[in-house]
DNA sequence: ACGTACACGTGAGAC
DNA sequence: TGTCTCACGTGTACG
């Protein structure tokens, strides 16, 4: 029979020979990807209610979670703020108890709480 | 001109000839690669102080990012809640300032500030 | 000249 | 079934 020709060596299994610096560039670009995946992984790891483990599906919640977070921040930090000044009122407002010399001769100092 | 065999068209340019379904895969395949693209450069989009836009960065800082913003939600957390347990005390102690009635027969309401 | 980063073609598997 | 998703090989470009 006459199939010892090259195809015999290149067949089911992709195993064909190739110059040493060409399989280096495949391993470069295989591992590239599998680091790319590494990140992936730790990056879907901090997002909550993943649904699929799609590649896509990790950048859009990726997008989301980031954009709540934010939104969350910008939350606290002005309800910080408000206890920030409401801590400050109450504060002059026991001090003007205690000393007991406010509030009569000024119409700025009409403080009210809800 | 009588160049005009098959060799024509599949010349410097891969424009080989394709069944019609390869070549939905094919675009499938370009489309995807797009999507996935659009998504890294939004997700880039809300990470500050992005230096190189490599994919990998891109992953990377998103997950420090994430990370920074917990960190800072759960700092305020704390802090509001310290705000809030003040405003409070504040507020217990004005109401014992204006009603009178506090500190004389209970030992608990021993509010002192510093 | 070598390594890194990437887009695309493509085969395979999932749904 | 046809579509979607992905890993990998590979050509290309940049440093």
């Amino acid at each position: 029979m006459g199939s010892n020709n090259q195809m015999e060596q290149l067949d089911h299994a992709r195993a064909r020979w190739l110059p040493p610096q060409a399989e280096e560039h495949i391993i470069a670009g295989r591992s590239w990807c599998e680091k790319l995946n590494q990140k992936f992984i730790a990056l879907s790891a901090l997002i909550p209610d993943l649904k699929k483990a799609r590649k896509a599906s990790v950048l859009e919640d990726a997008v989301k979670h980031v954009k709540d977070l934010q939104e969350k921040v910008k939350a606290l930090e002005e309800q910080n703020m408000e206890r920030t000044v409401e801590s400050v009122v109450l504060i002059k407002k026991s001090h003007i108890l205690v000393t007991d010399d406010g509030g009569s001769s000024s119409d700025e100092n009409n403080l009210d709480e809800s």
